[in-house]
DNA sequence: CATCGTTGAATGAATGTTCAATCAGCCAGC
DNA sequence: GCTGGCTGATTGAACATTCATTCAACGATG
């Protein structure tokens, strides 16, 4: 019985995980705007009956999705490396707003970002970016109070300072994905860069 | 004629300000997502059908929605005051990212937003933002120059600190419209201002 | 009468969803 | 060990509804 409730739990598992990724495909292919039922079960390889065997409709279905990608982009950007502040910080800003990004990570942040498009008219969405909005803040937060701590940083406002790089993110990210030049990441990553140098790293001396 | 053809094209024009006007009720009551020719149609106080003699389609309809919407934004953004660099710049970061929103705003920054989150899947509308955000940059760019000609200003490269601007403007207004606090916009701004003072603003001395 | 803005009804395609019918594997009783 | 039912995964066909779009007809206005 263990076995077996073990390889179900699995099997459904799988099926969940090719559903999220039908979805993940299907998105990427069409658009949010354009994103149906059919186009999702064109991208599984079961049939689109069968999603309703394990979803009670379209909005669970997408809501379940949310959820799947919010975890795999904050699996993505936790870091738990034991540096100094300075290069923690440097390495969290290089996950999430890379200035460089592959092919695969542009995909991914662009449906995030359609993802996002939705929350202005939908409390759920809205709910779920506010949280994922302020776990990122708070990794900054920690980071530059230990800095601070440590005596590396000037006393900043840590939480102020936390919001203002997460206000860049979003900018970098949301350029990134809607423009046709890179969205000036060089420039704006540069010249924050200057910004920390100047307001939070404190020099040798 | 040329009374008939003036009111004609006036008609012509209102019929059309109509028509965009319930294109953004529509998109503002129900989303982009669930935009529809029959919805915009609900809004519009003629029928359905007169949409299709002023566009040939939906898209056709969308795309000068998308320009709409965009001059609206623009000509709201300009400033063309005889004023010191930094009060100008004061007053377009007022302007494009206010800490504190009116109803009205707040549903336009929504809007507009919505409208972006189109942008990673349809070339068309990544364009438009493109030049949209290259617009704004350039604004920021010339009262950057300004300043430093003027003497008022640290030699910054303007183009590289407009686009931090522009950066962190984008950010304030996704995350604005995205979350259920305020976005944060109160501490970013003010640790934008304390950048500005320490990077950008040159001293009495 | 001719023009043009305007409409309601109608079209076929696409939408989300349901459902009866298979299929495969497992457990109970013989 | 075999059989027969039970459960859950899976499917194709069907459903009503909504979609974008078309069009013939109407009415006002010149």
């Amino acid at each position: 019985m263990g076995d077996t409730s073990r390889f179900a739990a699995a099997a459904e598992d799988d099926t969940r995980a090719a559903i999220m990724r039908a979805t993940y495909d299907a998105l990427t292919s069409h658009g949010y705007a354009n994103l149906t039922i059919q186009r999702i079960g064109d991208e599984f390889e079961k049939s689109k009956s069968l999603l309703y065997h394990h979803y009670d409709g379209k909005d669970d279905l997408l809501v379940d999705f949310l959820r799947f990608m919010l975890e795999h982009w904050e699996a993505k950007a936790e870091c738990r490396e034991e540096q100094d502040p300075q290069a923690r910080l440097k390495t969290l800003l290089d996950r999430v707003a890379a200035v460089e990004l592959d092919e695969e990570t542009a995909a991914f942040t662009a449906a995030m970002e359609e993802l996002r498009g939705q929350a202005p008219h939908d409390a759920a969405y809205r709910e779920r970016f506010t949280e994922h909005d302020h776990a990122l803040r708070e990794q900054f937060a920690e980071i530059i109070a230990d800095g601070i701590e440590e005596g590396a940083f000037h006393e900043v406002d840590p939480t102020r300072a936390a919001e203002f790089l997460l206000t860049t993110v979003n900018g970098v990210r949301i350029q990134r994905v809607t423009r046709d030049d890179d969205g000036g990441v060089g420039a704006a990553r540069a010249e924050l860069q200057t910004y920390l140098d100047a307001r939070l790293y404190r020099g040798e001396a």
